[in-house]
DNA sequence: TCGAACACGTGGCAGT
DNA sequence: ACTGCCACGTGTTCGA
């Protein structure tokens, strides 16, 4: 009773990239081989690898032909000194079921990570390829955190922007509901608010945030002709290669949302260098703006 | 040189559940002791645990009372049998280097796991509380597994109904879009596409999908009196409780997006139950429409 | 007491 | 040679 630890396969990977993804609740399926499995063979008891078997028939003490080894490490761990001393017929019950209960303990912890991985490729399998380089487990979570960042803020973009288009016009700012912890921030007073180091600057709001080396740029600034053009040359020519940009506009004001990679040859280490580099490129292109 | 096996420690965390979260690039910041670390004290080489130490001065082969165990595991392993056999000298040297080797690496994989669970937390508080239940890394990820398929509907949601409230009509029914591969869909011809088992109604599309025991559920319908009233009461007496509920409307169709979870006395097992209880529920929904 | 979840140290296998 | 990543088996802890 209970004792959900089951195996048994399922279809998954069949709806890569955006497709469905459905599953019998609780389980472990199982990993077909997709990407190089890496599999250090020789388990002593179980192929484990052959698809839909069930496991661990736990309530069934006597099993005919496996579980009677340790993983057996190419080195002698205890090599078996003065033990049997006395008390062998309970003793010898004890360690009998102490070792399948030790393979027991095995095999949840594999299936733990079998399901970890699991996930992980499935998550892997619906973001875009862009977000995940370097398929290891970290960046791949690492990765769902820009994704998730930008899924938010891509729906808050177009639901404001929903209500916007129907007329109901707010007293802020547009877009300035978009900027929590800006490290530039365009004039209109608010500059008094001390202890974070959010700087004036003439012409935008700026918020750079950055996990490993992934950084997500909010600009709200007046439109100006090629502007998005420039700041993707700009940023490229930072070693800031773009990943994703979305462009927002009402009226005359314009949110660019992007997200890019930090490149290794970028000089640029942090989210106020980067956010400095950013004010001076929009600083050069209302520039270049003016003179025409 | 190189052995960059350092820990320094960085304010996360504080900006816990929507805020900010800057990062220099490439390191492994230090977790501050938020929820009960359970931490199983005793290395035998250093606390570990206090903020802000570089560790591992690993150059120091003399060191006084450690480094002669391994993790010690209650059990006498190779309780050194008949080593010291020839050729001191030399591999006393190797000796010595294959042992702080043998640290680094441990180090390393410290760090590791450290900066795993690290961008686990980050990746935690970025979605809401109900998308997490149990905190355990596996419901973390299969949480955010749910989440980015939410917010990816949601951001399909928003951007159609975007263009469509820009008047520029399509030849296709609204928000037939959004089913991929639905269980139900409403006749309208198309029901010769054979193989997969999509079953044809008179009343509405239908799409579920699931991981763990937390379903997507895709509805199409007309508008009705009272229908969102009526599907969520009609959930809840299924056992799945509604966690988020989106509804857009164009004209008189209606799409129902719904997050629930399914709870442990749910009869309800697979996509197909569901959805076949789902159709019930509306069929009987649009019986009551017409009684009125 | 059993079971679930973790952190740990370790060996192995790739890249560079 | 070295570095990074991973799977493994194990000990421990926390909750039923």
């Amino acid at each position: 009773m209970a004792l959900e630890a089951v195996v048994f396969s399922q279809d998954l990977y069949t709806s890569f990239g955006g497709g469905i993804w459905t599953n019998g609740s609780f389980q472990f399926p199982q990993i077909p081989h997709d990407f190089p499995e890496k599999q250090t063979e020789n388990y002593p008891f179980e192929d484990w690898n052959s698809s839909s078997s069930v496991l661990l028939p736990i309530p069934s003490p006597e099993e005919p032909a496996i579980s009677r080894n340790p993983p057996l490490e190419a080195e002698s761990r205890t090599p078996n000194p003065i033990r049997p001393r006395k008390r062998r017929p309970k003793s010898r019950k004890n360690k009998e079921d102490i070792e399948n209960q030790r393979m027991t303990h095995i095999a949840v912890e594999r299936n733990r990570r079998k399901q970890m991985n699991e996930y992980l490729s499935v998550l892997r399998s619906l973001m875009p390829e862009s977000y995940v380089q370097r398929g290891d487990q970290a960046s791949i979570i690492g990765g769902a955190i820009n994704f998730v960042k930008e899924l938010e803020q891509q729906v808050q973009v177009l639901s404001t922007m929903e209500t916007k288009t129907k007329g109901c016009s707010s007293s802020k700012p547009p877009f300035s509901e978009f900027f929590t912890f800006p490290q530039f921030k365009s004039m209109e007073g608010c500059c008094s608010l001390g202890e974070n180091e959010t700087q004036c600057s003439s012409i935008a709001d700026i918020e750079v945030t950055m996990v490993e080396n992934h950084a997500n740029l909010k600009i709200r600034s007046k439109r100006r002709p090629k502007q998005a053009l420039k700041i993707v040359a700009g940023l490229h020519s930072l070693c800031l290669s773009v990943l994703h940009l979305n462009i927002s506009t009402i009226n005359q004001i314009v949110l660019y949302c992007l997200s890019v990679k930090v490149e290794d040859d970028c000089k640029l280490n942090s989210v106020d260098e980067i956010a400095s580099a950013l004010h001076q490129l929009l600083c050069r292109i209302e520039e270049e703006s003016v003179m025409n």
